[in-house]
DNA sequence: TTGAAAGCGTTACCAA
DNA sequence: TTGGTAACGCTTTCAA
């Protein structure tokens, strides 16, 4: 039994054995066809026999591409993006694809470089979680699109393969809030940049169909170092008896903060969160939130990336319909979680 | 100027536009060493020039190895762990390596499979975050090791080459809490196996050192789903005044329970975590907690993985120097953080 | 110091 | 349906 140097058996070691060639094991092992059912019988047992595993590097260096996908993000220890990436290795691992993971680097061109090097690496495509519109991912996406297939997840309409219906979100869960007689509700935005679909647009536009004030938007940071101090800030507001928080850690210091300052949670203002993060059934009170399932978009992603495969032809009829499935898809699995920090205005 | 297919430059296009051979191309692009100045100033303008870029898919079938590090874990959305990524996602980057991510099927089979599959994209090595027992990752432990360089970061002792001094974290944590008056600390687990380094280990070191009595201890879920509950059961208790929980999320729950059922927290009853996730200072109370430098973590992890590749000869010096940095370094960058959710017995 | 050439493990084209 | 063979882009050995 001959054996390539490396100990792991080569194809050529099962075409040996089989007594067949090196191109017909290929041919069985891709897409089968083309290959007579005594070989077949063969092979398969030659593979059996060796316990033969194609060398995937050889495939790639061969066919000019890795079965693998890269994800490109900014800040990975974010709720919602973590969960994202877990859907996307989920499905990849289904599928039989690495997945390798990026942070890109302030630094627009150290970030250049990175993406260059991912480009190398010949991955299936690449899929970019765009939550936080403020880094430099953001400022890459067309660099990256020119480079390599791409889906983008992220809330910018249009923009978008996979869109995260934040704004829907938004929308519901004002809606909920003027719907316990609040007169309007204050908002703590997360930092997006200035699209017309995120949670702050939903939470402007419900307002606006309310025929309600619509006060200015406090602008948080991702951290939620300051979400304290908004809080404090904003009881010393008159006539907030309402905030709608741009996720659930954000809306976790904003009651801190009120607290801290004397007001009641919910009883003097209703606070609302976003997300659905695990942590917001455990504070007191908890959280009303809004269910997002970010694993989901993960699915969807890959599945886009392997759509995509398929379908090189018509890659402008491609596009089109990758949106369609995207929106369609957006208004799946989400809704209003209410717990205990919102409640009727008395 | 002629091209691969491809589009993009191959050595060969730089040898060519050079005038020398890809061997000295090749040479150049490695250590640099055996090429004469005069052709590395024409390799060097030839690269320049076509903007070349080496296939890394390309050398890595020739050299049987891949520039990446491949992280297996079993939960990826708990703080912990992500941090940890974090931490190997930069260092990987700075030194030009891919990362990739595999969580491990709970079915034992399949996890191996997904390993093998790793294996065979001949990463540099892997490196298993462990910090969650009851997985299958645990188990695959040493098949993983036998398939390729390995580095496990866990708290168990004698097995793990980068430990994350839970231990020394759970024992100040209690002394701390004992200095405060407490007759003793009860622990609310998160799930760990019976190893001897856990911060459940460290607690109970330090009762035992203080002469205190030594509680039951109780599990709690990752998901901190029953933290809620626990700590409803332990208002029911008539000697608790101070809690340690096995993390931040699991506090959180325990303090909400406690509230729920009427305990004061910390007049009545004292509550630490584990971690300082963010959250942690945004609860009412805020809480105190120990302070786990996890990026850190990341960064020695990817270093080991490099030193591996270097000193490939005394395999056994080697690993136990592993673990003289690794034990070295346990105790930096950690710390207490005390918040509110603690304070001297009355 | 240099270059020619033989791999590395696949795929894919072209004949048979 | 088969098999031989030339790529794929790089490294590395061996001579020169």
């Amino acid at each position: 039994m001959v054996r390539a140097k490396g100990g792991q058996p080569s194809i050529r070691d099962v075409a040996q054995y089989a007594n067949v060639s090196v191109a017909s094991v290929s041919r069985y092992l891709n897409n089968g066809g083309g290959v007579g059912a005594e070989k077949r019988q063969a092979i398969a047992a030659a593979i059996e026999m060796l316990h033969y595993q194609p060398n995937p590097i050889a495939r790639a260096l061969a066919v000019n591409e890795m079965s693998s996908i890269s994800v490109i993000l900014s800040d990975i220890s974010l709720y919602g993006p973590m969960k994202i990436l877990e859907g996307i290795e989920e499905e990849s691992r289904r599928c039989g694809y690495l997945v390798s993971v990026s942070l890109l680097d302030a630094d627009i061109e150290k970030a250049r470089e990175t993406v260059d090097g991912l480009a190398r690496s010949r991955p299936l495509g690449c899929v970019i979680i765009d939550l936080d519109r403020t880094s430099s991912t953001h400022a890459l996406i067309s660099y990256i699109r020119k480079k390599m297939p791409t889906v983008l997840i992220s809330d910018e309409r249009g923009q978008s393969d996979v869109e995260l219906g934040a704004y829907i979100g938004g929308y519901e869960i004002t809606k909920y809030l003027l719907s316990l007689g609040h007169k309007t509700v204050h908002h703590v935005s997360v930092p997006v940049n200035n699209n017309r679909y995120t949670r702050t647009h939903g939470w402007r536009q419900a307002l606006q169909d309310a025929g309600a004030p619509i006060p200015e938007p406090i602008a948080a940071d991702w951290d939620c170092r300051e979400a304290n101090r908004i809080g404090e800030y904003l009881s010393t507001l008159p006539d907030v008896t309402a905030v709608f928080a741009g996720n659930d850690e954000v809306a976790a210091g904003v009651i801190r903060g009120l607290t801290m300052a004397g007001k009641r949670v919910p009883e003097d203002i209703s606070v609302a969160g976003f997300d659905d993060n695990p942590i917001a059934s455990l504070t007191v009170p908890s959280i009303t939130t809004w269910r997002q399932n970010f694993k989901d978009f993960g699915f969807r992603a890959v599945r886009l990336l392997r759509k995509d495969e398929t379908a090189l032809s018509s890659s402008v009829a491609l596009e089109d319909q990758l949106r369609d499935d995207a929106s369609r898809a957006a208004f799946v699995d989400q809704h209003l979680i209410v717990r205990e920090s919102t409640t009727r205005l008395v």
